[in-house]
DNA sequence: CACCATATAGACAGACCTGTATGTACTTGC
DNA sequence: GCAAGTACATACAGGTCTGTCTATATGGTG
């Protein structure tokens, strides 16, 4: 029932589709036809033929579409967590850094052709509060409080009086950098909004070390 | 053929729907019903249901159910740039205000019970570059583009040095904060975005007059 | 070799999709 | 009072959707 890690697939990456076990075709012909084109416009038998599977195994291993849009959402937020760990666990990273290294995680994505945007906000476009595919829904939320989080445990271990603001904002520089990225092809995008982050970072760190907004860490 | 301004609209503002004219019924309700649910998910045969309206009156005022979806989405941008406008447009802010007066017009769209995100961003997730759909996609781009002409609209009397890229962090917080608000129904991300972007304006205007010499954390 | 789990191939049901066709009622201008 | 335009209701064609069903082939293990 669990999704299994992306790690799973990283040793075959490469290798021909026909190579895969019939689930991971599945799971990688849709997910590229879900991301490229919307999830509602792919159909089931799309997926089937593009990953030549039989139909009976298709129902096999996901019981549903529904499911195997569920499943779909939580190999991208495995992928895209993985980046964001790599980008901001390099060793000789201050605090600040670290939290500034999540763009550099969009470059790769943003370079590649076949980059489309977020695929949560795309999916929240398409099962929205009005949906009746609680899986979904719940994934996509998921994904978005995951990230809030994450950003939340960057921004910690720099001991803002308001740190709840600053990781509104960089998530926003972080999401809206998504956004410009996928209707104008600009990638100077990254660039301009790790600086502005820088920028906000530093004033915060001067606001709080204030004498009137001190507030002593323990 | 050309897409009938909003303003025809506003003066039957709060009246019934049935006491409109059929064309204006249709593009109410598809509107409503695009905007909550995607627009894939809804077909014409409700819309003209919940319309009250017959498939040949649909058929003779929209010549395609794409036609019908790239005037609802000028529609939404109609109306959303006027709200850019009223609300950049009030006497007596400076240009700089007029900067973050952007951000004041978010607020009342947040505080909706009806805000579903961003139409654009949306249509984008169900129409991207894959789509077949001309009409559509042409003016998802038209919005984007016009959006950013407008920030560097309001950008351009600040005089920067890099106007484009303060264009780009600004349309970042926007874009970014409708996101935010879309997936974690948070109405503070408003208030901190307006600061950032503040933050922002204030360090470049001093960037560009001085060259001043930041402290660079590296 | 026999067995069994797994995959393939393809037909099928029932619902929904867009767009067209047919015929009728209502309003409006002359 | 009549003609023309407009809107209504409904049936239908041809396609696609998800999901089920039957029947056949294959490959590893006893």
């Amino acid at each position: 029932m669990q999704t299994r890690s992306v790690l799973e697939f990283v040793d075959v990456e490469g290798q021909p589709l026909n190579a895969l076990a019939p689930r991971e075709r599945i799971l990688k012909t849709a997910s590229d036809l879900f991301y490229r084109f919307s999830i509602h416009s792919v159909g089931i038998d799309r997926i089937i033929a593009e990953s030549g599977v039989a139909k009976m195994t298709f129902y096999k291993h996901f019981p549903s579409k529904a499911s195997l849009i569920a499943t779909y959402l939580r190999y991208k937020s495995d992928i895209w967590f993985q980046m964001l760990v790599t980008s901001t666990e390099r060793t000789g990273l201050s605090p600040l850094e670290r939290v500034l290294a999540i763009f550099d995680a969009l470059e790769e994505p943003f370079r590649s052709p076949s980059f489309r945007g977020c695929p949560f906000v795309k999916g929240l476009a398409e099962f929205g509060p009005e949906a009746n595919s609680p899986d979904v829904q719940a994934t996509i939320g998921a994904y978005f409080r995951g990230l809030h989080e994450f950003v939340a445990s960057l921004i910690e271990p720099l001991a803002f009086s308001k740190p709840e603001r600053a990781v509104l904002q960089i998530l926003s520089l972080f999401q809206g950098a998504i956004v410009i990225a996928q209707s104008t092809r600009d990638p100077a995008i990254v660039d301009a909004n790790r600086d502005a982050a820088r920028v906000l970072l530093e004033d915060g760190l001067i606001s709080s070390s204030e004498p009137r907004v001190r507030k002593v860490v323990r």
